[in-house]
DNA sequence: CGTCTGGTTCCATGATGTGGAACTCGACTT
DNA sequence: AAGTCGAGTTCCACATCATGGAACCAGACG
């Protein structure tokens, strides 16, 4: 009856007296994580449950509106999900989900750290958390700055979440980028090395860095990045760029589509 | 041990072994549902559960991120909900959720029906169901027309989901209304009514009738509504909108924020 | 320092979920 | 038309697992 070593399946936490409802929960988890219609079959074995089991977990997850049948019979996220969707806008989702991202990074650096999508045409900050340093930026949630001037702005022009404007680029420090060849040219290169900087482009003193985040398909939703004085920064441009990488590419895996071999989370 | 009837809990479709399954899906249900932190005691007797089985469910929702607590200790939807939110665009979500509200106004109206939202200042159809006639009004999912004469353009700013806008209305047909202060008494009566309707006031022969949506806050989010040729419509607006203004009710009762007794679904 | 409300842990009990095997249904072959 | 296979559901004896009353704990209030 044991399917595998008895005390094995849930390690974490210590579960007692709730396997039926860790199994459901580890199918609702699958199909939402997967984004995508998963048969029968696919739960079956992706969770390892008996066939008798899984028709009956999932039986009752249809009836009780938490997965939803398609048209071609697999599963997909149910009407409760739907109706959470409904309620609550994507963006601020995305903010509670990046959020122990933004913190980890900000324990990591010190820095002011921020995350920014694209919103129309213009880039806005969406959360930040607060530098440990007595010398940070302030809180420009909500405030929009020039995208080619920015690092998460040049984030989100390189891999193509926003277009370059096709007119004057504002010159607003000596140091701004004004001419569309050299930032195209950086452009290319942020996607090359994986993050994007500005040093007294915005701001004299104020050096940013900038990494990606991807959404569910892989396109870039959003930017995550640091920012602080530049006498602090400058010099860790490259270390700190790399760090926003891998943060950004962590995060960025738990909004990818799943379909096989995920460990419980 | 038995809490009531043996057989009366779960009437529908049969159920059987899966109670553990039910009551969880009643907890997390009733969350999503209410869309407000709710407290151990809140569910505790919302639900009906015993104190200890409520917190050995609510313990294995929460590790399997299907809710969560605030600070206050009390549960929201989890991570899970957040995913998806994010990866999904809350106006899909609406369309699904309110599909089978349009085909059952279809299938008792037979005109084409419609769900419309604001996007900025626009007003734009976002689900469509056909007519069962053949002369119905084409696809116009997507396009957008002036608020100011069409049926749920009118809801829309009757109740404050749009702005009448300040300059010249302008003047479609003979019929459209053009002056400000004829519209905003049109508007108060479309609120005292509980629909709109416009009669040859977008293109000649075309009448259309509609109704507000509420969100979870109450506050109108959409309208729905029908439209077709002016002969045969004309004489059913009061019928149509009494309708209408039924199932947008019950529609906005699906997306309203519950906290107290509601029955399963 | 006692008293409450709010919540978790224990544990004996048997109801409840379990899963192998049998079965059904439809699609595809021969 | 009969035969075969794969996908999925239903059955049912068994014992594991969820159950819930009671005891317990913790913090807030008086």
């Amino acid at each position: 009856m044991a399917r595998m070593d008895p005390q094995v399946s849930s390690s974490l936490t210590a579960s007692t007296g709730t396997q039926a409802i860790d199994r459901a929960a580890l199918l609702v988890a699958t199909v939402v994580r997967a984004d995508e219609p998963l048969s029968f079959l696919d739960l079956h074995d992706e969770c390892g449950l008996p066939k008798s089991t899984t028709s009956r977990l999932l039986t009752a997850l249809e009836r009780t509106e938490l997965l939803e049948r398609n048209a071609a019979g697999s599963y997909v996220a149910g009407p409760l999900f739907w109706l959470y969707a409904t309620r609550h806008d994507q963006w601020d989702e995305l903010v509670r989900l990046a959020r122990p991202t933004l913190e980890r990074i900000g324990a990591d650096t010190g820095e002011t750290v921020n995350l920014s999508v694209t919103r129309g045409d213009r880039v806005v900050q969406v959360a930040q958390v607060d530098s440990t340093y007595l010398l940070g930026t302030r809180d420009w949630t909500e405030v929009d700055v020039p995208a080619h001037c920015s690092a998460l702005g040049k984030v989100l022009l390189a891999y193509g979440g926003l277009a370059v404007p096709p007119g004057e680029l504002e010159q607003v420090t000596p140091s701004t980028i004004t001419d569309h060849a050299a930032l195209e040219r950086q452009l290319a290169q942020v996607v090359r090395r994986g993050y994007a900087s500005t040093v007294d482009e915005l701001e004299i003193g104020l050096t940013g860095i900038g990494a990606p985040v991807r959404g569910s398909g892989g396109e870039v939703i959003a930017a995550v990045g640091v920012s602080g004085p530049s006498p602090r920064l400058e010099r860790r441009l490259d270390e700190i760029g790399r760090l926003l990488n891998d943060r950004a590419e962590q995060l960025s895996g738990l909004l990818r589509r799943r379909t096989r071999k995920e460990g419980v989370a």
